[in-house]
DNA sequence: CCATTTAATTCAACCGCTGAACAAATCGCG
DNA sequence: CGCGATTTGTTCAGCGGTTGAATTAAATGG
């Protein structure tokens, strides 16, 4: 919430939760189409009736206007199964809203477009070192790649329901950059600096972006990624900074202020390493990228920082013994961070993402080390650790997928400005 | 969910969150209960429906139902503020449900009764070491307990609702209680061993009991006692173990498998004393009630629990500088733990409760000097760090609010069950 | 004492779910 | 090939519960 301006603006009956006549239908419509986006396979409308408990006739009417509003397909016949008339599978559409997810990086712009049913339609990666660039500059090339986009998506049909905007940084209500220390960006106005560029203005009256942290929407990528996966889980990036995400029974936890999820000031050695936030022995100084790169003995600090961590891949694939041994510190540290956490939340799944993911193979065992020592329902309750199914750049995808997701989870916002 | 056992039957429209044509008046229901409870001054019906959104005419409906129903009352008329009509304010009916709370503990029992308005009505304790005592022994002393408030709130004209019983350990589905190492109990099956006393009857068919780990509990009280306070936050009880509950947006966050809150492992001293858990320098070994007696230079493992931390209170009173400097210590390990989880959830709030809440006065100044220097957010939004209102004996009293709590959010069930 | 104001209730209208009946489409078995 | 069985999807009268306006209730102020 703190990470929003702007939210899709709340209409009838969100007031304090009363539930108004037609909440009734915006209600059902959410149930039921969430029905449909977590199914498997496609569900029939007698089947959806039959789980949640609502009558044939009303999920028709439902489904109607879901067709209607280009929200919902009905798929090609399905394979027999049985006597009795054959059930029409009901499908997300890819045809109607997607979502446009972006990015701004050390080293690369993104931008990404996510259809309805989660699927990747276009992905476009500029490479180029950001950190000189001013803020206003960086801002405009990324409209330049979001226009690109969104021709993409209208080429294929697909209408842009809305954008996310992933820094790594902290961010502040009204989409204020605060403090984006690898960026060099402070108290950066992002919508205000977008005014003017197409990605800003509304359309329909629906503010177009929302501005979040690269953390949080790498989190949501990856809990978007597998619908069947874990409701909660944490999601950490080693990027320079260290930031996690944390997903909580399928919602992503923000913090009482938005703010959550800087694991990188974790005390893995409370007397250790001085660190720049005043602290002392904190997890970035024993795991960020920085330290691990200064612990293989690379120069390091020049490189680009997603070329790092392949580069410390592949050192490490040929059995550099400095790498490994920094990778095993690395772990370790991690691993201390990574059970102070799962003691804390009991969570049963952990994701190394960001830079992390392309090490996962040598952090892993340290990691699951440490837990396996310092967690104490570990024993009858195992934790899993394992890297992101995106990979890096996963914030950009689940940025667009946040935006798809605020669809299915409330439809009617879309079905009125489509009607 | 994994805390509880039998948890009030999921009636109608529960089913995947579906909203039936009766749903409507059950979360109405809800909305205007929740309203009433949450107000500070008796509100009016029309003030409700102004707020809310609703009609007037829906309004009144709804608190007809609820008046019938003995949850609302009407307060006396107000004190006058203008033209019109006066409104007739609406409160929470003390006359009505109420909750029974339980507490077992290392040396205590403890049972209360919570009406809906949230005030304790009876509170007894009855102090005797049960770690020599066999669990069916202590249960059913605690069952007389029980049966003592119960005839004190039926002497006021209250019908219990049901019961909630807070014990110091894991708790796992069945109200089974894994482990509770401090009283000696393993795999112990309250619901069997309290079958045949009155408390596990079931009254009109609705389970009467739910077990859950007094952290959870106590931290539930806290949240309850303070309508007003804040909506995330951290409390933790500081015995001889060391627990926390995890208070997120309003409601407790209990983890995936309920075991959430285990903050005594946080690794303050990685490579610091060993901890029976298997790991190192765990907090608990620092900040622990024990840790704190022997660095006092006290005998203290013969003292009750709760004595030991109104003794070490005395002692630091009267300046007696080797309690100054244990707590001066605790403090600082306690500081370094709690740092990390504010940095990882943005919470603006931490309560000392249980053992802690009397040894607030000297911990707080070093958990408040290693949050300043920890916490990154904490320079432009502070974190406030304070003992708790109920003090201990929370849980008991938490764990009746919750049972009322629930019937609140929830109040469809109890009108079924009274009409 | 009456106009004004605000609170609460009453009541016809209406929205959207309900349940049953019906039509559609396929399989299985003679 | 035909007919019953079976399951899906639609139609429609009925109904619960909200809606909005009109009405009544109860106070203040000139």
């Amino acid at each position: 919430m703190a990470a929003m301006w702007q939210c899709q603006e709340v209409t009838s009956a969100s007031t304090a939760g009363a539930v108004r006549q037609g909440s009734l239908r915006e209600l059902n419509l959410a149930v039921v189409l969430r029905r449909i986006a977590a199914a498997d396979r496609p569900p029939s409308r007698a089947g959806i009736a039959a789980d949640t408990g609502l009558t044939r006739a009303t999920v028709s009417a439902v489904v109607d206007d879901l067709i209607a509003g280009r929200l919902v397909a009905e798929a090609e016949p399905e394979p027999r199964t049985g006597a009795g008339r054959p059930a029409r599978g009901l499908v997300l559409a890819s045809d109607g809203p997607a979502g446009l997810g972006l990015e701004v990086n050390v080293d690369y712009l993104a931008a990404c477009v996510v259809d309805l049913t989660g699927t990747v339609r276009h992905h476009l990666v500029r490479r180029a070192d950001l950190r000189p660039v001013s803020p206003a500059d960086a801002l405009a090339r990324l409209a330049a790649l979001a226009a690109e986009a969104r021709a993409a998506a209208v080429r294929d049909g697909l209408t842009l329901a809305g954008a996310a905007l992933a820094v790594p940084g902290l961010v502040g209500d009204g989409g204020l950059v605060r403090l984006a220390p690898n960026l060099g960006w402070r108290d950066v106005d992002v919508p205000a600096l977008l005014a003017g560029h197409s990605l800003a203005e509304p359309v329909d009256g629906v503010p177009p972006l929302v501005v979040d942290n690269e953390a949080n929407l790498a989190a949501l990528g990856e809990l978007y990624a597998r619908p069947a996966g874990p409701r909660s889980f944490l999601h950490i990036t080693g990027e320079i900074g260290i930031g996690a995400g944390i997903v909580l029974d399928g919602s992503l936890y923000r913090g009482a202020r938005g703010w959550s999820g800087e694991i990188g000031h974790f005390p893995v050695q409370p007397q250790g390493r001085p660190c720049r936030c005043g602290g002392q022995g904190c997890l970035e100084r024993y795991a960020g990228q920085e330290a691990i790169l200064a612990a293989a003995g690379l120069p390091g600090a020049e490189l680009p920082a997603d070329t790092a961590a392949t580069r410390l891949a592949d050192l490490a694939d040929a059995g550099d013994p400095a790498t490994l041994a920094a990778l095993a510190d690395a772990g370790a540290a991690l691993g201390v961070a990574v059970a102070g956490v799962v003691n804390l939340l009991d969570l049963d799944t952990v994701v190394l993402g960001g830079g992390y993911a392309p090490l996962a193979p040598w952090l892993r065992p340290p990691v699951v080390a440490e837990i396996s020592r310092r967690v104490l329902t570990a024993a009858w309750a195992p934790v899993e650790v394992r890297p992101a199914v995106l990979g890096a750049q996963s914030a950009a995808v689940g940025g667009a997928g946040s935006v798809v997701r605020r669809i299915v989870d409330r439809p009617v916002g879309w079905l009125a400005r489509s009607a």
